[in-house]
DNA sequence: GTCTATAGGTGGATAGAC
DNA sequence: GTCTATCCACCTATAGAC
């Protein structure tokens, strides 16, 4: 058994409320039911809702980036680390969550100004790994596709994430699959 | 000037603020406040939250439903069906929301059940369309793709609400055009 | 139909004891 | 650091006068 410290407790719970029920729908009294601790500890370590949303963002998009950079670490096959990137999407929706982006994004006008400020960093931040890769995988060969690379990045991006939460929408993860499928099959070279 | 029933006003101002801020963050209070009445009054129309959520979706199925028939009515030519299609994702992303179906999705864990059930029919009503487009337009020659027409239009319908989320959180409605040219292209016969 | 008044619950947030 | 106690604003919902 691990000792987590109650500020991790927090950040791992809020973010999992979160993207099951949407930053309006987490509240601190959830948190400290579920936790064991009083609304009053929380307050504690993040004193507005505000400061806690953009810590789970923050360490949400630190996640993200280490299984970018693990992905990027393990194969130079632009075809494989989209694979990969798509096992990310598959893991989330398997555990009946949406990504935390797509929900903070619907949940946008809602959001304070530091929340708002990371979710669009999240979503630039994936498009321009996304964008990387279809780039190089254009170079040689791998992929085949007109125009620019930021731009076919960003609504390869926008699809999964649609995808998702249709998959979850219908409790039907191959839906995410399919449409994995489709998109990569239509960004490589026809045969 | 006409003078719209109240009901209808209702109606309306609660789907608004459902596709701009989210089922949560919509309050008979926010209702009445902007309508000029009481929140009691709404409460003579629909009871319940949930009776007011489920006339909302019901209302937006049914104008989805009327223009699907006005597109189905003014041309047979699949590939401009879908250009119209998206031209109906486009106003609302213009208008600053998005589908009140895709809001809703995100929202799914926390409504009300005849609300849910809404959401699912809303999402196979307009896959069910799509998938008879995509079939004709392969029976016809204009599409071409592989697999089943229904696999194949559920993740083009999540891939709109994918980038509709996309183009209004970075205020940039390219991202929808963009995403759904590049699904036109593909779609369309090879290169 | 619309109102006043109110109930009971939950939201985020703070002061101060320990 | 965690607690008790409390605040006030907001939420959905209802009873009953008009």
């Amino acid at each position: 058994m691990k000792n987590v410290p109650v500020i991790d407790q927090i950040i791992d719970l809020a973010q999992s409320l979160i993207q099951t029920r949407g930053y309006n729908a987490m509240s601190y009294r959830d948190l400290a039911d579920q936790i064991g601790i009083k609304t009053s500890s929380i307050h504690y370590y993040f004193p507005a809702k505000e400061d806690l949303g953009r810590a789970v963002m923050a360490h949400y998009r630190q996640g993200i980036r280490s299984a970018l950079a693990g992905i990027d670490a393990k194969t130079p096959d632009p075809r494989v680390k989209i694979e990969r990137y798509v096992g990310l999407f598959r893991e989330t929706v398997q555990s009946g969550c949406i990504c935390l982006g797509g929900m903070l994004a619907t949940d946008f006008t809602t959001l304070p100004q530091g929340v708002q400020t990371e979710v669009r960093n999240f979503f630039a931040e994936n498009e321009a790994w996304l964008a990387n890769v279809l780039e190089t995988g254009r170079t040689s060969g791998a992929f085949m596709f007109e125009g620019s690379s930021a731009v076919k990045a960003s609504a390869v991006f926008a699809a999964l994430e649609g995808a998702m939460i249709a998959a979850r929408l219908f409790n039907d993860d191959k839906r995410l699959v399919s449409a994995a499928d489709w998109m990569l099959d239509t960004l490589s070279a026809p045969r």
